[in-house]
DNA sequence: CGTGAAAAATACTCGCT
DNA sequence: AGCGAGTATTTTTCACG
């Protein structure tokens, strides 16, 4: 990971579309070496994929949460088996197991309050592992591209 | 948004460096049909742009954490400088301005986790507006791609 | 490692249905 | 809208520094 790396990653970060040609024009190198790079930094895992960003409401799913859950026993077998069942629903666009006053959170986006209601009803109280939860509803969010490394 | 588009969306956010040929030809449509439904997809802001997914540890920052934070006044004023405040430091991700127990959840990815005890401590703690905060380590976190619209 | 140039593949345009 | 053929760009390979 040199400076030129890092310039890739973010210039791909910021558009994953970039023609490989405008990419090297950018660094200032030669588009094979531009392409080399890329290939490199697939290779070793460093850029994961290309993904495009679709705005949810036009999908009809306007309405975002994070709902933070408590699970018990927290075993290994109930964490694999809950977060399998949850991935398979719809609602459900990411979980992350967690350290702290909770274990799972998970990222939902829903046609409205009503089937959020639902969800959290139907889905998750259901579930025997499920402890309890909480809510919170989206207004805003903003994410950043991850531009640079930090200074260690 | 009928099924066609649909198909190109989730194709998209599976690979958005699929070429326009490899699209087409996975629907079943001419080329140039999918260069110009992806084309009004993009022009209506359903496609919003393209990604590059980077693995956060290759960028040496390994450690990821949920930083949920109450605020106090939640004037608009207070939650737009605390926004703009936090989105200027490197280890925020996303910022998420939310109802519920938490006015701010922060994703944030660092180097180790005695830099985010210097976050929670030197940047966060500093704020007058902050009238406390949560932290949750993540351990294994699971995107899913947002494949079809929900049944309304 | 990076380069430049050639060959292969792809994007994009446009007249037509 | 969708199609297909033609033209312009781009990607990708490779022998060389």
């Amino acid at each position: 990971m040199d400076e030129l790396d890092s310039a890739i990653v973010a210039h791909l970060q910021a558009d994953a579309r970039l023609t490989n040609r405008e990419l090297a024009r950018r660094l200032g190198v030669a588009p094979s070496t531009a392409l080399e790079r890329v290939r490199l930094l697939r290779e070793r895992g460093v850029i994961r994929g290309y993904h495009a960003d679709i705005d949810l409401a036009a999908l009809n799913r306007p309405v975002e949460a994070f709902v933070a859950c408590r699970v018990r026993p927290l075993s290994r077998a109930v964490i694999d088996n809950f977060k399998a069942a949850l991935n398979s629903l719809p609602e459900v666009l990411a979980s992350y197991v967690c350290a702290g006053d909770d274990d799972f959170i998970l990222h939902v986006a829903v046609p409205d309050l009503e089937r959020l209601h639902e969800f959290l009803i139907d889905r998750l109280s259901e579930r025997r592992e499920v402890l309890g939860f909480r809510s919170s509803i989206i207004f805003e969010s903003t994410r950043k591209p991850v531009f640079a490394e930090l200074p260690s």
